[in-house]
DNA sequence: AGCGGGACCTGTGGGC
DNA sequence: TGCCCACAGGTCCCGC
């Protein structure tokens, strides 16, 4: 499922649920939904939130009081189809309830925070700041591509690797998944299959200028919903309605009208217009 | 080094 | 209706 746009979104619309709430509990319903490296989720009760963030696909709980490592963190991992939404406190927990956190607002009204995770690929990181220099996916991820200034695209693809695969590795680049490269690819008019290192400066350029911009009119439309993505209000995203290629192979090209490819590229399917990209 | 394939999980949709 | 297969937004690990 989420990918930047999606994890931003999630982002926007549970920090004004949770912001500035007391951690009364926090119940793990499934044991393989904790990182490895992660704290119990019991040692996070007294901890109080103060901010939700995003970092590349990682959804950033900070919390207080910070301990002598560090500010105190909670880190979610989505994956496919994890949802992270509050509930009334007399809620129970369902089928895929992975943790159930019990909240306390300022006002004293209760509600719980819940991990959803349909396939159980997603999972929850709770640590101090200094434990993620442990954690060697965080410390390898590459810039947010919104943050990346024009040049900088071009020193990171290299190699002979299909630059579809190099822009999934997310020490390339942070954040991007199959949808949105394959969009963004389309946009700026280059195929997936092209090796990496083979772009110009100028084709690197339009492929981030693509990528920025595609990755802005998501956030605006709260993201791409397929099938499981929801916010943490519950509601879907409508990007998917102006995608020109994702899951659109065999159909046509708006473009152009000719008829799109679907190939496997890097174990991902992967669509594009072999007419217009090049 | 880099690739493909499989693993991790569950659910859905299409074809027969 | 029902069964079986393919496939799904991500990442890791293994063997070649």
């Amino acid at each position: 499922m989420p990918e930047l746009p999606e994890v931003e979104t999630v982002a926007r619309t549970l920090s004004p649920h949770i912001i500035d709430d007391l951690i009364l509990s926090a119940t793990l319903l499934r044991p393989s939904s904790l990182h490895r490296l992660s704290m119990p989720l019991s040692s996070l009760a007294g901890c109080r939130i103060t901010g939700v963030r995003r970092r590349a696909k990682l959804l950033v709980i900070d919390l207080e009081p910070p301990t002598p490592a560090g500010p105190t963190l909670l880190i979610a991992h989505l994956r496919m189809t994890g949802r992270l939404f509050v509930t009334a406190q007399a809620t129970p927990p369902e089928k895929h309830t992975r943790c159930a956190m019990l909240l306390q607002k300022p006002s004293g009204e209760l509600q719980q925070l819940f991990f959803n995770d349909t396939r159980a690929f997603g999972q929850l990181l709770a640590c101090r700041q200094n434990d993620l220099a442990a954690w060697e996916f965080w410390r390898a991820l590459g810039p947010e591509p919104l943050s990346m200034a024009q040049d900088d695209l071009k020193p990171r693809l290299n190699g002979g690797r299909p630059v579809k695969t190099a822009l999934l590795d997310q020490k390339v680049i942070a954040g991007l998944g199959n949808i949105y490269v394959d969009e963004s690819l389309f946009d700026s008019r280059i195929l997936p299959t092209r090796p990496a290192g083979s772009l110009t400066g100028d084709e690197c350029r339009a492929l981030l200028r693509s990528i920025q911009a595609i990755l802005r009119k998501a956030i605006a439309k709260k993201g791409s919903s397929i099938r499981d993505y929801r916010d943490a209000d519950g509601n879907s995203g409508s990007f998917q309605k102006g995608f020109f290629v994702y899951g659109r192979g065999g159909k046509e090209c708006k473009i152009c009208g000719n008829t799109l490819e679907r190939i496997k590229l890097g174990g991902r399917s992967t669509v594009y217009c072999s007419h217009c990209q090049q």
